[in-house]
RNA sequence: ACAU
DNA sequence: TCATGT
């Protein structure tokens, strides 16, 4: 996770850009011989910094340390997403889950857009799958802003999944169909699903567009 | 196909 | 390559 409003260049590694979490920045270039990057504290001489090259710096910039690797993935988002005329303008809260395929378990948590801030965490849980994760941080989030008074903070999540339960109220998981979820998730579905009947006019939520704007904030990384 |  | 979903 960012620590509150930091910038990350990365000029050489896997996919050259600009991040707004290290969690992020970090996938670029650790493992990743040559990398070349730097933290900046704001958009502005990050952004000038990126499209200098690395060349420019006069102090500090991190260099790769031991490892090896220089094979990189194909490109996803561009090099600045925050350029892109499409990018949120505002504050907003960021949701994302995750799945530990090594140790079969899910967790979810949401950030702030602006800074990256943790807002919230939950898990792991066994016994989960991919999209009631992201569902029930996409609730977990929109509960949380009525809990604030707070009626037009936007939320986004890259799950077309999370968002078409949300919208009907109403998880369709073949896997909570079939038993596979534990209790405890099944009792905070349960607990998602009455929500959001109880509050039918909840918090805009928004999808997040990762081909353009990279991985959400809320991101866990390792994919 | 699209999103994870 | 596999699994979860619209
Ligand atoms: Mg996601
Ligand atoms: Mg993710």
């Amino acid at each position: 996770m960012a620590k509150a409003g930091k910038y990350y260049v990365v000029w050489v590694g896997r996919e050259p850009g600009l991040y707004r979490t290290w969690a992020s920045a970090e996938q670029q270039i650790k493992g990743f011989a040559g990398a070349l990057f730097k933290s900046f504290a704001t958009q502005a001489e990050a952004e000038a910094a990126l499209a200098a090259g690395p060349g420019s710096q006069s102090s500090a910039s991190g260099r790769a340390s031991g490892s090896s690797q220089t094979s990189g993935r194909a490109s996803a988002a561009k090099a600045n997403p925050l350029a892109a005329s499409n990018y949120p303008k505002g504050e907003a809260l960021c949701v994302d889950a995750a799945w530990n395929s090594v140790q079969k378990q899910m967790e979810y948590q949401g950030v702030w857009l602006s800074s990256g801030e943790l807002l919230f965490h939950q898990g792991p849980f066994a016994m989960g799958t991919n999209n009631i994760g992201e569902f029930l941080a996409l609730v977990h989030a929109l509960a949380w802003l009525d809990k604030q008074g707070d009626a037009s903070m936007p939320v986004y999540t890259d799950s077309m999944t999370a968002m078409a339960w949300v919208r009907k109220k109403k998880a369709n998981s073949q896997s909570l169909a079939e038993g596979r979820i534990s209790p405890e998730l099944v009792a905070l579905m349960t607990r998602a699903e009455h929500w959001l009947q109880a509050h039918p006019k909840h918090n805009p939520v928004k999808k997040w567009l990762t081909k353009e704007w990279g991985e959400i904030p809320a991101d866990f990384g390792r994919k």
